[in-house]
DNA sequence: GTTTAGATGCAATAATATAACATCGCGCTT
DNA sequence: AAGCGCGATGTTATATTATTGCATCTAAAC
């Protein structure tokens, strides 16, 4: 099991390669990359921490655009059936996909202090809990994994 | 890893045995055990299931006391921190703990159609995110596993 | 060119959660 | 017993998160 997300990395290419992977993506599958998909997109990946939606919604309104809540939320639910945002249900926030087009599990790495969140691979996660679910006859659809916690610069910072 | 929370069993023993078990846990750990803070987890034990904190306060308030929403939140605030419930982020819901008194790490299975909610033991899984999180350096302080699906009734009904 | 499904604009409101501050009640000290 | 201190409670107001409903627009499919 690994995890990334708190180490450096070119943020620039990593933005622009991302949105690059994600309108083909969407090419592919036949869904639609409008302007504020892509807009919303690319501040989650710009900011790179957990947002809510009243704090992207900001953002979409500093561009000039008039914007109500359900063009946040909107925007949202798109990239997160796409698979190129997560939820984090802890948080009521939401984060760009860091390996976008890869097929998994995400589990959550989430600094209390700072919201930086970190991608984990939970496929072992999940098999358990497939097991124990399966057990008493449950049927799962979804997985929510997420560990609260400090991230290494906040360590320091403490 | 084993999951409980789906099968049949004598509610009202339940329900009593465990207001008991609180009870003495409070008194043993100098916690107060007040009229509210019982009442709400009797309520929480009686629907066994996620409850909304605004849900507790309706039926706070049918009891004849004038509640308002800081009364529900307090006390589920309280019942969480003493490990009598726990909150479901999936849902921003409550549930009462199962087996109270067990230092327990757990997963729940959460059935989007009637909120049932069951819980496993997550010990396994708590213990591969920390080796993932070692790994980063990060620090991990608390986990939420939730899984989310159809329970067997719900199952059968569909 | 018409149809149609999905995307957007917009207003209103629902649902969830907390801040702030006064007051109460109870155990402790004296 | 009186006074103190602290945690619990009562209450008002407000902050934050999320959705509903409906009109309109757009672009692809036929």
């Amino acid at each position: 099991m690994s995890a990334i997300g708190f180490e450096h990395h070119d943020h620039a290419t990593c933005i622009v390669s991302t949105l690059k992977q994600a309108e083909d993506n969407c090419a592919a599958r036949g869904l639609k990359f409008t302007p504020v998909r892509r807009r919303s997109l690319e501040i989650l990946l710009r900011e790179h921490r957990a947002m809510g939606a009243y704090d992207l919604l900001a953002i979409l309104t500093d561009d000039g655009h008039s914007a109500q809540p359900p063009v946040a939320y909107r925007a949202l639910d798109f990239l997160v059936s796409a698979g190129f945002a997560h939820k984090i249900e802890r948080l009521n926030a939401y984060i760009a996909c860091c390996h976008l087009g890869a097929d998994h599990t995400p589990a959550f790495l989430i600094c209390r202090n700072c919201r930086a969140v970190g991608e984990a691979d939970a496929s072992q996660v999940e098999n358990r809990l497939d097991a124990a679910a399966q057990a008493v006859g449950f049927q799962i659809e979804r997985t929510v994994v997420e560990a609260e916690g400090l991230c290494p610069s906040c360590q320091d910072a403490a």
